[in-house]
DNA sequence: GACCGACCATT
DNA sequence: GTAATGGTCGGTCC
């Protein structure tokens, strides 16, 4: 998943047109660009057919060039930047060498006119470009990369040429593209040397012995990078090893011998010139404000409409608004004399909350901290990397983190807490988390972005960069407490912190503290063991059920091309309904917006209808294949450990579910008997006794008579007999006994449409019987149950009086939609007010009864683990000797995880896998 | 190539 | 008819 690696850029806005040096002493970041790679690689990467203007001019370099550039600019937001290109294939390396590039074929018609095109854009966006006869763009890169680093700059080298490797220091970091224009691999010393096995001046020496195809200079045959990266380690470099070249052993080394003026010559040419004379420097190369004018002019005879949006994004815009962000986050930077971090935090974190910004890398239950920041309330801050710590300092840090009574804040602490336990730190009072208050407070947006909630909340602004990678690689000397990263963590450390504070008073005014406080704070603790934990699978289960999915998927296809006559893409609607609709004629099924559907719903009524074998064989493929899907998905997520461990989204599902992904471990087939095979490879790990399921049944249900208090529905809980047969006899008025299968049917999908915002429609659907039918049975229904349809009226005017429903717990959803006209719009919101407050309590009963589990596993020292949240379900893996006390434990906590006016009940199974764990 | 929406299946 | 995740396909980008 994605990791925590955010960097800020702190108190002023600056624009990224701003003509002025970053502020707060920053270095200057220059962007250097290799245009004709970077176009040639444009040219190849996008289809030239789908990049034309209408007057047939070809666009797919412009336009991959161009993209690749705005992506740049949005992510790196460089300060400086230029362009380089050749002017032509003429340079002084093939008057040494006439066959250098020899074997480059001429660039084809539709590439030639397009680098001026990009000269046209370069110029619209005022970014200059170099060109000088007799050299490439790459020595014209090189010499302004090596001023620039010596007048104090960071670079970065973007281009397709690998000879650029040589210019790789802790400055200056080339950007390569691995695919494509926008996969781009950035390196830094240690990413050259763990690719290439020598440091970043030695490329060079390494790329002479091995040769370079794409340059014509055929290196040594036999050697590869292996060998030729074995031999500079061994001779120090190539000068040594070409002067002892007789002591090499081996038939490469009798290759070495004969080729020796091969590699001097590459070496010769592969060397980049540092000292080319040019009209411009560095400090001439900073950003300028685009030519909006001509940007809009060019960009329409491109027909270029999406980049013209993407690029005015990035520009500070008109549209900015009047009350936007003021002011930045500010803080005093403090940096600890060696020892001294103790007193440190002894003197600034005693009293108020303080916050944190961890940064490193974190997923599948574990994660490392590369540094962490803390900003204390009186405003100092200090950015500290751990593995440059001296031992004093390191444990004053372990034992503040685990110091209950300080007081920290975080913004999405569960990746940064796997993080620290990884180092062996244990986290304690952790008072808040900004993300998780946030989505207390907002519980349906799409995401809980630290900048955008700062803005939203402190109106200041946190200019974040998502890009990922690079500020991790581009801060690889972090000991040092000037550099950019350590300043950035620490201001958003303190963005945390302020942020923490503003929330925690709209979170009171939502009545939601305790909600943060009691129960998504502590859980997040429980989430992350269970991520940390994981569940164990049998590898080899999982292997042969992909081996007889497989098999199945392959006999089906076949079998249904043998039926057709030809083969198909089974997979691709489109393709399916040219085969079912027009070439065997069938009736049409439901519309969809493309056409008609080819849902598995609609195939099984064809096949009633129709009794076509391709049915039955495109059916049994449609199983098969998803069912080797998630077989396949699992094997991905076996960890070294021999056990999946998923992560749990604690901010994403609108009604207050948890969510799982990477993999999804909530959505596990049980339906069919195929299925729940893959329930079988979820088994107990060693020095474990067994697996334990633990599930309220009916618990939406039960909830939804609860919140009715409708006594016959309560009533019908308190008998303990079967739910859906005494509501329908209530309903039908007969006997429970004497209750037929369809009408429990009936009333059973009516039981559970209560909960989904029930329309006529849609039971008819379910229930395939006409709607005025459907619409009838409704009415018997809240006929009987009159409670229930007066509650549930009553949560929708609620809910459209105060604009939000509430759950047991008081977890709100906003549903602005309620009073939308659009009637379709309204009618879902009516659905989601009638939905959210039963599967959000819910989910509220189930975190309290997770949280209580595991305070009472903890309180009787338990060796058992609680490993997954399914919903309704709590999986646990037993100890030895464990299973009973676990068992009534389990019970007990979940059973009173709640107090309703409906008994809960809580089934629980025991076996050594899942599917056997089932009951 | 990259991106996104449509569609499908599962809980 | 709720809430999710995740797969593939196919059109768009111009």
């Amino acid at each position: 998943m994605a990791t925590g690696r955010v960097s800020a850029v702190a108190t002023t806005t600056t624009s990224p047109a701003s003509t002025s040096d970053p502020v707060g002493g920053h270095r200057p970041r220059l962007l250097l660009i290799d245009g004709h790679s970077v176009a040639y690689r444009a040219f190849f990467a996008l289809p030239v057919d789908n990049f034309s203007t209408t007057t047939g001019q070809p666009t797919n370099a412009v336009f991959g060039f161009t993209s690749m550039l705005i992506n740049l600019l949005r992510d790196e937001r460089p300060t400086h930047l230029a362009v380089a290109f050749d002017v032509s294939r003429r340079s002084f390396r093939t008057e040494v060498y006439e066959d250098y590039k020899a074997t480059r074929s001429e660039s084809p018609a539709e590439f030639r006119g397009q680098v001026d095109l990009i000269k046209e854009v370069l110029d619209a966006l005022r970014v200059p470009y170099l060109q000088k006869e007799g050299y490439e763009a790459d020595d014209l890169l090189a010499t302004l990369a090596a001023r620039a680093e010596r007048e104090g700059m960071d670079v970065m080298v973007c281009t397709g040429d690998r000879d650029s490797f040589q210019l790789v220091t802790d400055h200056v970091h080339v950007f390569y593209p691995r695919k494509g224009v926008s996969d781009l691999l950035k390196l830094d010393p240690a990413g050259v040397e763990e690719k290439y096995l020598v440091p970043p001046a030695r490329y060079p020496e390494l790329a002479a012995l091995v040769g370079e195809t794409s340059d014509n200079l055929p290196g040594i045959p036999g050697v590869g990078p292996k060998t030729a990266a074995k031999w500079l380690a061994q001779y120090d470099g190539l000068e040594n090893l070409l002067a002892r070249a007789s002591e090499v052993k081996g038939k490469a080394g009798e290759s070495l011998r004969e080729h020796l003026d091969d590699v001097r010559r590459n070496r010769d040419l592969n060397h980049l010139l540092r000292d080319v004379e040019l009209d411009l420097g560095p400090r001439d190369l900073a950003r300028r404000e685009v030519d909006r004018e001509a940007v809009h002019q060019l960009f329409d005879q491109l027909e270029f409409r999406v980049l013209r949006d993407r690029l005015f994004a990035l520009l500070p815009g008109e549209s900015d608004a009047p009350d936007g962000p003021s002011g930045g986050i500010e803080v005093i930077a403090d940096a600890p004399a060696q020892g001294a971090l103790a007193s440190w935090l002894d003197q600034h974190t005693a009293t108020a909350p303080t916050g944190l910004d961890v940064t490193g890398r974190w997923s599948a239950g574990t994660g490392d901290v590369a540094t962490i920041a803390i900003a204390a309330a009186d405003g100092h801050a200090v950015t500290v990397d751990p593995s440059d710590l001296d031992p004093a300092d390191e444990q004053a840090l372990a034992a503040w983190l685990a110091d209950p009574t300080r007081a920290k804040v975080v913004h999405d602490g569960k990746g940064p807490l796997l993080a620290c336990w990884s180092r062996g730190w244990a986290p304690a009072g952790l008072w808040s988390d900004t993300a998780l208050a946030a989505y207390l407070l907002r519980p349906d947006q799409r995401s809980y972005d630290l900048a955008d909630l700062v803005t939203r909340a402190l109106h200041k602004e946190l200019v974040v960069d998502e890009s990922g990678e690079a500020p991790a690689q581009l801060a690889l000397d972090l000991g040092d407490e000037t550099t950019d990263l350590g300043h950035e963590s620490r201001v958003r450390a303190e963005a945390v912190r302020q942020l923490a504070m503003a929330l925690e008073d709209e979170l009171a005014t939502h009545e939601a503290t305790g909600l943060l406080h009691d129960v998504e704070l502590p859980l997040m603790q429980v989430l992350a063991g269970m991520e940390r934990t994981g569940v164990a699978v049998d590898t080899a289960g999982l292997d042969r059920l992909n081996g007889d999915f497989d098999t199945r998927v392959r006999q089906a296809a076949e079998e249904a091309y043998a039926v057709l006559g030809h083969e198909v893409n089974l997979g691709s609607p489109k393709q399916l309904q040219a085969v079912l609709f027009d070439e065997l004629g069938m009736p049409k099924t439901r519309k969809t917006r493309t056409g008609w559907t080819t849902d598995a719903d609609a195939l099984q009524t064809l096949f009633e209808k129709t009794e076509h074998p391709f049915l039955a064989h495109l059916l049994e493929h449609r199983d098969a294949i998803r069912l080797r899907q998630t077989v396949e998905g699992l094997l991905k997520a076996v960890a070294d450990d021999g056990r999946i461990h998923t992560t749990f989204l604690q901010t994403v599902a609108a009604t207050g579910r948890l969510s799982s992904t990477d993999p999804n471990l909530q959505n596990i087939p049980v339906r069919t008997e195929e299925g729940r095979r893959i329930r079988q490879a979820f088994v107990v790990g060693s020095g474990y006794e067994s697996l334990m399921t633990a599930d309220y049944s009916q618990i939406e249900m039960r909830i939804m008579a609860h919140l009715s208090g409708d006594d016959t529905l309560i009533e019908a809980f308190r008998s303990g007999r079967d739910f859906h047969s005494v509501t329908a006899a209530h309903v039908f008025g007969v006997p429970a006994e004497e209750v037929t299968p369809a009408q429990r049917a009936k009333i059973k999908a009516m039981n559970y449409g209560l909960a989904y915002g029930l329309s006529a429609y849609g039971l008819s659907n379910q229930l395939r019987i006409p709607v005025p039918e459907a619409r009838g049975l409704m009415e018997d229904y809240f006929g009987t149950f009159g409670e229930v349809h007066t509650y549930l009226n009553g949560v929708v005017d609620e809910a459209r009086r105060t604009g939000y429903t509430a759950t047991l717990l008081g977890r709100r959803r906003y549903l602005p939609d309620l009073t939308s006209t659009n009637r379709q719009r309204r009618e879902m919101a009516e659905r989601m007010a009638l939905n959210a407050p039963i599967q959000g309590s819910a989910a509220d009963m189930i975190k309290l009864a997770m949280l209580k589990v595991d305070a009472r596993m903890r309180e009787q020292g338990l060796a058992s683990r609680m490993l997954l949240q399914i919903h309704d379900e709590l999986m646990f893996e037993v100890a030895p000797g464990e299973r009973e006390v676990l068992e009534e434990l389990v019970r007990s906590a979940m059973g009173s995880a709640m107090a309703l006016d409906v008994p809960l009940d809580v089934s629980v199974g025991t076996g050594t896998s899942w599917h056997d764990a089932a009951h």
